[in-house]
DNA sequence: AATTTCGCCCTAGAAAATCTAAGGGTAGAA
DNA sequence: TTCTACCCTTAGATTTTCTAGGGCGAAATT
C-alpha cells in the first residue's frame, strides 16, 4: 500500500476569517459580535494564526489590540478574498428553490413600524420568503448575508442608504395621564419610563423643550422599547417617543402627546440596501413600500 | 440586558472549500484526495452546503457524482474566491521570520534525485528554511502551498514548468548478477523486481528492447522505489531503473546496467514553479541549481 | 486617590464540528 | 454469474472549537 504522507496544511479557514473580521473591526471584541462568538474564541483563533504563520499580527495593549504592520498589510488581501467567498455564497444561495430576501431591523423598529408594514410586502413578493431578523446593532452589509437593514441610527451616507423619516421624539402617554398635564413642569411628579438603548433621550428632549427642568432618572428601564410602549399604554408612566415607532399608538389613540414639542435627535429612519442586491428586483420592490 | 438573537449563519467554509475542490476535479475521491481526509468527509460537507443552500449540487450516479448545471455554475465564482484566499495565506506565510521554499517531490525522486542536491541548495540559500515533502501524486501549485514541485510525470506543459530531463528505462541489477547476464534472454532465469508505482516497467521495456520476451511476473513488488533499488543493490533481483533515479548507484558501482539499450517512457523528470512565486528570487535560485 | 470600565488573556469543561471506518450499491470484467 | 473496483453513505469516535468564569493592566471617572 502506497504511502500518503502528510501534506503540509494550510491554516484553518475559519481563523483567517476571524482575522479579517478582526483586522478590518479594529479590534477582537466586535469582531467576535460580528460572528457571534465571544472575544476569547477570537483571540484563540488569531493566535492560532499567529503561530501558524510564525509573525506577530497584533500588538497586545491593556486595552485592546493594535495590528502590527505586518498584520495590517494583511488586510487588504484578506478583504479581498472574503469579498470573494461572500460573492460566491451569495451564488450559491441564489439556487435556493425560495428566493428569500433577508431583512435585518432594530427590535423596535421591526415589531413597531415593520411589522404592520409586513402583510403587504408578503402579498406583493409571493413566491419569495420573508425574513425578519432584530438585531441590536446593524450588520455588515458587505459581509453578512442580509438584503435590507433598517436601522434608526445616524445616517452613515454609505451608498444603498434612503433616509425615510428624521427622527423626533417628545413625551406620549396614556389619555388617562396625559389629562393630569397642562405644562411640562406637571411631568415632574409623574413617572418616567427608560428605554435601555436610548437611555439620553429624556434629557435630549427635556434639554430643548424645557431647559431648566431636572428630575432624578427613577422610572424602571426597559431592554425592549415594545415592552416600555406597552406599559406606557397601560398608564406605568410616561415614555420618550420616537415618531416613527409610536405613530400607529398614536393614530389609534392608545397614546396621545401631551406637548406638541418635537425634538430632533439628528439620527433617522434608515434604510440600507447591500450593495450586491441593488438590481434585484425584489428587493426593489420592498424599498419602494417601505418608502411610504 | 439587552437580548442579541441569533444571525442567520453563513455556510460552514470548510465546505465550501469542499465543494470547491470536489467541482473543480470532478468527484467527492479526487477532492478527499487533494484535502488529505477520507471521501466521507466531502461527503457529509457537500450535503451540509446542499441543505443550507437548499439546491442539489452534485446528482449521484452509481459511480461517482456529476455537478447540476447550478453547481457548475458556481465553479468559477467559488475557484475565484479560494484563488484570492490562496493569495492571501501566501501574503501571510510570507510574513515568517524564516523564509522557508517548499518543495514537492515523489518519494523516490526525493530521495534518489534531490537528495544529494540539496546540501548544495541549502548552504546557497543560508536564511532560507527548505522543506521537502514526499507525495504520490503532484500538487496543485495554485492552490497548495508548495512553490516547487519535482515530478516524473508527464509532461502538461502547463507554466512555469521546466523540463530537466527525458525518463529513459532500463534493466540495472548489482555487479554479481549482471556477470551471468550475457543475453537479454537470460533474463528469464533471474527475479524481477517490480515497483508499485510503475508496475509496467518491465512489458515496456521488453516491448522495445527485447520484442517476444515473456515472462510471468512474480517477483516481489515494493511500494517505494527506494527499497527496490535498496534490494537490488544486495543482488535480491533485477529492477527497471529510471536514469534519473539509479544515475548515482550506477556512478558508484552499486549497480551496472547490463544492457545497453534505453526505452524512453514518454515521461520527463520535471520541476514545476509555483505560478505566484516565478519572480522569486530564491525559488529561481534553486531553480538554477536543479538544472545541472 | 480610589474606583470603575474596558478590552484582552487564560484555563477547564462543554458543545459542536469534523473525521474515519465500515457498509452497501452499481458498473464493468472475468 | 461472480468478482473486482469504484464511489458514496452512515454511525460512531475524535478532534476542534466554543463558552464561562476569573485576572490583569491601563485609562477614564468619581
Amino acid at each position: 500500500m502506497p504511502v500518503s504522507p502528510p501534506r503540509p496544511k494550510g491554516p484553518p479557514l475559519n481563523a483567517l476569517r476571524a482575522f479579517e473580521a478582526a483586522i478590518r473591526l479594529g479590534g477582537f471584541a466586535p469582531a467576535a459580535d460580528e460572528l457571534c462568538v465571544t472575544p476569547g474564541a477570537i483571540s484563540q483563533h488569531i493566535k492560532a494564526l499567529e503561530d501558524w504563520a510564525e509573525a506577530p499580527l497584533f500588538e497586545r495593549r491593556s486595552q485592546g489590540v493594535v495590528p502590527t504592520d505586518f498584520g495590517l498589510s494583511l488586510a487588504a488581501p484578506f478583504a479581498t478574498a472574503f469579498d470573494a467567498i461572500g460573492e460566491a455564497v451569495r451564488h450559491l444561495r441564489s439556487g435556493a428553490e425560495h428566493q428569500t430576501i433577508h431583512i435585518a431591523a432594530l427590535p423596535s423598529v421591526a415589531q413597531l413600524w415593520l411589522s404592520p408594514r409586513l402583510p403587504m410586502i408578503r402579498t406583493a413578493l409571493a413566491g419569495h420568503r420573508l425574513s425578519v431578523t432584530a438585531l441590536e446593532t446593524p450588520p455588515n452589509l458587505g459581509r453578512e448575508l442580509f438584503d435590507i437593514s433598517i436601522f434608526l441610527d445616524t445616517p452613515t451616507g454609505q451608498p444603498g442608504e434612503t433616509i425615510l423619516a428624521e427622527d423626533r421624539i417628545f413625551p406620549v402617554c396614556s389619555p388617562e395621564i396625559a389629562a393630569r398635564l397642562k405644562s411640562p413642569e406637571d411631568l415632574l411628579a409623574e413617572t418616567w419610563l427608560y428605554d435601555a438603548v436610548w437611555p439620553d433621550d429624556w434629557d435630549r428632549w427635556l434639554a430643548q423643550a424645557a431647559p431648566g427642568l431636572k428630575k432624578k432618572p427613577n422610572g424602571p428601564h426597559f431592554s425592549l422599547y415594545t415592552v416600555a410602549l406597552e406599559e406606557t399604554k397601560h398608564s406605568a408612566g410616561i415614555l420618550i417617543g420616537h415618531a416613527a415607532l409610536v405613530d400607529s399608538a398614536l393614530k389609534s389613540g392608545d397614546l396621545v402627546a401631551p406637548f406638541g414639542e418635537q425634538v430632533a435627535t439628528g439620527k433617522a429612519l434608515t434604510v440600507t440596501v447591500a450593495p450586491h442586491q441593488k438590481s434585484s428586483k425584489a428587493v426593489r420592490q420592498v424599498l419602494a413600500m417601505l418608502g411610504n
